[in-house]
Parts: structure tokens; C-alpha cells; sequence
DNA sequence: GTTAAACAGTACACTTTCAGTCCTGTTTAA
DNA sequence: TTAAACAGGACTGAAAGTGTACTGTTTAAC
């Protein structure tokens, strides 16, 4: 499996609450802890980080939370991923800048893992979040299942 | 950055040392050590594995080594991904089969990732060997320069 | 038949990364 | 003034990845 980190995952489908409200109401970090069934600290963390990279908009102080920077149509997957992980990418080499790799001049298959990458980057560019939001939910205020602990599934 | 592991990056670039013998020779996993500049153990490790998911043939003994098991043009970075690390999958639960997650019928995004996942997989499937292996070679007998050393590259 | 080269399989130690939590500080509505 | 809520950083335990070593099996060559 290529990996995405949980932390991203738990992102999505943070995010995912915030653009299935219509209002586009301010959400305090505690309230979609509670939604999402996922621990306060970490959805803190996760929701920060969000907003640092420009994601989500915060309003501090008593009545404060959480906002969508942007429309959830204009919010892709690879945005998200990039704003938890950097650049999209399955290399280490395609992420850093001509020239930074000492080898570079004699890979192999250098080069070819720029068009993979593309591919890639197209794919996730091409769900937006509004996507992710709409279709499948049934009960709105329910946990990720992304994450499947290891000991809740059938060997 | 979606992270595909080093094992899997080396594996590719053997393999491009196998795809682009156009003789298709067998070569001992100590010669491919030695022309991809990595350790032995390390080479013996990966195409060990290779070979129990079906990408090579193993010739024992003393004149033996390894074969691709399939043309070049057969082969996709999907199908090499898949050997090394399983399912090309960005998360769990849709790796795991139906039914196997707990909070499969109530998750926000359950079935949004399907989509992704099968981009992705066909961007991946999309990519064979024969298309790594083959433009920018400049010197058939060099190393990986897909992972970058953390230290050899400018911060 | 003996030898040595080469693959097969397993196990292990080391390192790095992830995940989750906690603590202190700042902001702001009531 | 108070308390709710975000900001930022630090820390720890767990998990995964990485590289190596060791023992066993196969087989060509002599």
C-alpha cells in the first residue's frame, strides 16, 4: 500500500464536516471532535494544521472555531494531502528541486518517475472536497472508518 | 509526500537493470548489487521478494541468478508496487475487503476513496517497465538516485 | 562424489517516523 | 474579569521501515 498518513485521512474527513454544513457556520474544535468521534487533542492538532497551510480560517477567543478557507468545490485532495504532507509525490527525488540529487545525473530511471507523480497529482487534483462531502453520508454525525484498527477486522 | 518505501524504489531500479538487457540473460543477485552500487544483502532481500510475488524467475545454484518472468512491456509500476507492498491503496479500509470495517456504514467518506484509489491505480498501471527502463540511461552502471540522502541535499 | 556459488527463508537490531497527548501562552465574547 | 477557544511547541510510546546476518537447499563444475 502506498501510505497516506492517518493524521491526513482523519484531515478528509474532518474537512468533509465542515463543507456539509450549508451555513457555513464556524465549528469549535471540541464540537467536531465530538462529531467525529475522534479524540480532542488530535482533531486540535490536525484542525491547526489545517489552518496553517491555509485550509480552514480560524477565529480565536470565546466564540471562536473553524471555517473553510475556501468553497469546498475549490478545495482538492491534493490540497489537502499537500497541506499534511507536502508535495504530492512517491519519491523523494521528484520533491526536491533540479539538481539536489547527487545521483541525479546517473539514475537510472530518472525522470520517469516525474510523469507517475504527474499522473498521480492529476488524479487527486481531480476530487474536490465538496465531492468527498456529498454522496455517501448516511449519518452525518459519524466516526472515520478509514482507519481500521488492526484488532476490529477479520483476519 | 504519499510515501512508497525504499525497498520498493530500489526494486524498480533493479528491475530496469533487468529490462534493459536486451538479451534477457540471467544475472546473479551479486552482479545486479554491484552494477546498482547497492548492498548485497540488501539486493538479495528485494529480489528475493520479487520472485515470491512472480516478477522474476530464481535459477539455483552455482550458475544461477535471476530472469524477468514476464516482458518488460508486461510489467507496470503498479504490478511492481503491488509485489512489494500489496493493494495500491492510499488508506485501509478499502484495501480490506467489504464488510471488514466496523464503521464501514456510517463513515462520511466510505466509497469517496474508490475513486481515488482506482485513478491512482490506473495512473500506475498505465507505467511499465519498459517505458522506466528506457530513456534517460546515460550510464547503465549507476546507483538509485531516488533517494536523496537527507544530507546530500541543499536545504 | 565433493565443492563452492547462488538462491530461500527466517530472525534480529537499529533507526526513523507516526500518533497521540500535554502544557503554556494568547485572544476575545460575555 | 473570566472562561472558552485557538497557537505553538515538546514529549513519549508504538509502529514501521531498513539493513544485516545466519542457516539451509540447490546445482554446475571438477
Amino acid at each position: 500500500m502506498i501510505r497516506m498518513t492517518r493524521l491526513t485521512d482523519y484531515g478528509i474527513v474532518l474537512l468533509t464536516y465542515f463543507a456539509r454544513d450549508p451555513d457555513h457556520t464556524m465549528h469549535s474544535a471540541r464540537d467536531v471532535a465530538t462529531t467525529a468521534r475522534l479524540p480532542l487533542p488530535t482533531v486540535n492538532k490536525i484542525l491547526k494544521a489545517l489552518t496553517r497551510k491555509g485550509l480552514l480560517i480560524s477565529h480565536r477567543g470565546v466564540k471562536g472555531g473553524y471555517n473553510l478557507a475556501r468553497a469546498p468545490e475549490e478545495i482538492s485532495v491534493a490540497d489537502i494531502i499537500t497541506a499534511t504532507e507536502g508535495p504530492v509525490a512517491l519519491t523523494q527525488c521528484t520533491v526536491s528541486l533540479p539538481g539536489l540529487c547527487v545521483q541525479e545525473s546517473c539514475c537510472p530511471v530518472h525522470g520517469n518517475w516525474q510523469k507517475i507523480n504527474e499522473a498521480i497529482r492529476q488524479a487527486l487534483d481531480g476530487v474536490k472536497l465538496s465531492e468527498m462531502a456529498r454522496p455517501l453520508a448516511r449519518q452525518p454525525g459519524s466516526p472515520n472508518k478509514n482507519i481500521v484498527p488492526r484488532e476490529a477486522r477479520v483476519s
